[in-house]
DNA sequence: ACTTGATGTGTGCGCTGTCCACACCCCTGC
DNA sequence: GCAGGGGTGTGGACAGCGCACACATCAAGT
C-alpha cells in the first residue's frame, strides 16, 4: 500500500477509513445508528463512496462484527497460554480474557451479538471468526475435562454455562452496569469465574 | 374502556395496538428496525397517529422495555414463592426465573438492554419498572447471605456474577444460540445456577 | 346545544439507504 | 512510453423514513 495520499481524488484506504469512524460513531452512541452518509462526510467523501467496499450498510456491519471475532479470539488464545492447558487456571483465564476483550473492545462486543446478523451465512469472513472463538473456549473446557479436574458431565452443557456467565458479565459491563473501571470489571469477571469453576470442578 | 369500536374515527386503544405491532415486528425480524410508519400501517391509521400516544420512536421503545421490567419482576417474585426465602432452591428458582422470562418474551427481553435506552432519566416508568427487577434480585441473594448458606461476600459482587450469569444465558437463548426448545434451556438456566451457587455456598 | 380536550388525518420538510451514469487515475501490456 | 481497463470516487435521483403542524372528528361535561 502506498503511503497516505491527501487531496487526491483517490482516498487510499477508505474502506479501514469508513470502518475506524463507524467503531467511533458506536462509541460516542453505543449503538449503529449513525447514518452511512454521515460516515462519508466525516471521512470526507461521497455518500455513496462507502458502497465501493461494502455491499449494504449490514455488510459493513459484518465486517466489524468479523475484526471482533478476531481480535476475541486472539485474546482468548493469548489469556489461555499464560496457563497450563487443562488446568482451572486455564479455564479462570479464558473467562477473564472474554471479558476483558469486551472492556477493550465495546463497540465491536456491541456489534458481534446484534441480531441483524445473527445469521451469518451471507457473510463467511464472520462465520469463520466467530466459530473459531466458539472453539476457543469449548476446546479449553474439554481439555480441563480430560485432565480431569471438571466434572465429566456433558460438555456442551458446561461450555453453554459458561460461555453464558462470561458473556453476561461482558454485556453488562460494556453496558456501563459495573462502572467504568477496567480493573474492576475483570475482578469481577475473576471472582465470578472461580466461583463457577468452584462449581463445576470434579 | 368502552368495547372495541370497528370503523371509527377513534382507535380504540390505539396505544396498546401499535405496542403489540412493535413486539411482532420485533418477533419477526429480531431487531427494532420496523418504521413507525409501517406499524401506522399495519394497525390501520395515519403515520402520525402513533405520535400521540409516544413522544417519538425512542419512548415507544422506553414503553416496551418498561412493561418488560414489570413482567420480569413478576416472574421472578412468583418463581420465588414457591421456594423459602433465602433458602439455596430460592436463588436457583430467582435464576432460571429470569431466564425464563427471556425465553417467554424474547422481544421484550430484546429491547430492555439496547443502549439508547440506557439513559433511563427521560422514563421514569422504566427506571422504576427497572430497579424493581434489581431490587428483587439482590433481595434475594442478601436474605441467602443473611440465613448463611452463601458466602458472607460483599454482595453487590455476587450479585454482579449471578446476574451476569443468567442475563448471559437469556442473552444466548434469546439470540437462539441454544435451540428454540424452552425446555432445553431452562434446562440449562437450571444447571448453570447450580453450578454457580455451588461455587457460592458458605 | 355548545364547548372543549383528546385523538386521528393530511401534508410537508429534511434526511436516509441505495442505485446509476459518469469522472478519474493507477497499472499493466504492448 | 503510451493506450486503455478496472478499481475507486462523484453527483444526482428516488422512495421511504421520523417528525412537526394545522385541521377534522368525536365523547363528555356543562
Amino acid at each position: 500500500m502506498p503511503p497516505r495520499r491527501r487531496n487526491t481524488y483517490h482516498h487510499g484506504d477508505l474502506r479501514r477509513a469508513v470502518i475506524d469512524a463507524a467503531l467511533q460513531a458506536i462509541r460516542e452512541q453505543g449503538s449503529p445508528d449513525f447514518s452511512l452518509r454521515a460516515l462519508a462526510r466525516r471521512v470526507g467523501v461521497a455518500p455513496s463512496a462507502p458502497y465501493r467496499h461494502f455491499e449494504d450498510k449490514r455488510a459493513l456491519l459484518a465486517a466489524i462484527a468479523a475484526e471482533g471475532f478476531r481480535l476475541l479470539a486472539d485474546g482468548l488464545r493469548k489469556a489461555a497460554g499464560t496457563a497450563r492447558p487443562g488446568s482451572l487456571d486455564h479455564l479462570r483465564e479464558l473467562g477473564v480474557a472474554y471479558v476483558r476483550f469486551a472492556a477493550r473492545h465495546p463497540a465491536h462486543f456491541r456489534i458481534m451479538f446484534r441480531p441483524e446478523l445473527a445469521d451469518k451465512t451471507p457473510y463467511p469472513e464472520l462465520l469463520d471468526a466467530a466459530s473459531d472463538s466458539f472453539d476457543v473456549l469449548t476446546s479449553g473446557i474439554r481439555a480441563a475435562q480430560e485432565s480431569g479436574v471438571v466434572r465429566p458431565e456433558e460438555t456442551g452443557r458446561l461450555v453453554r454455562a459458561s460461555w453464558g456467565m462470561v458473556h453476561g458479565i461482558a454485556a453488562l459491563a460494556v453496558a456501563g452496569q459495573f462502572g467504568r473501571s477496567r480493573a474492576k470489571i475483570e475482578a469481577i469477571a475473576r471472582s465470578a469465574s472461580e466461583a463457577l469453576i468452584r462449581g463445576l470442578e470434579a
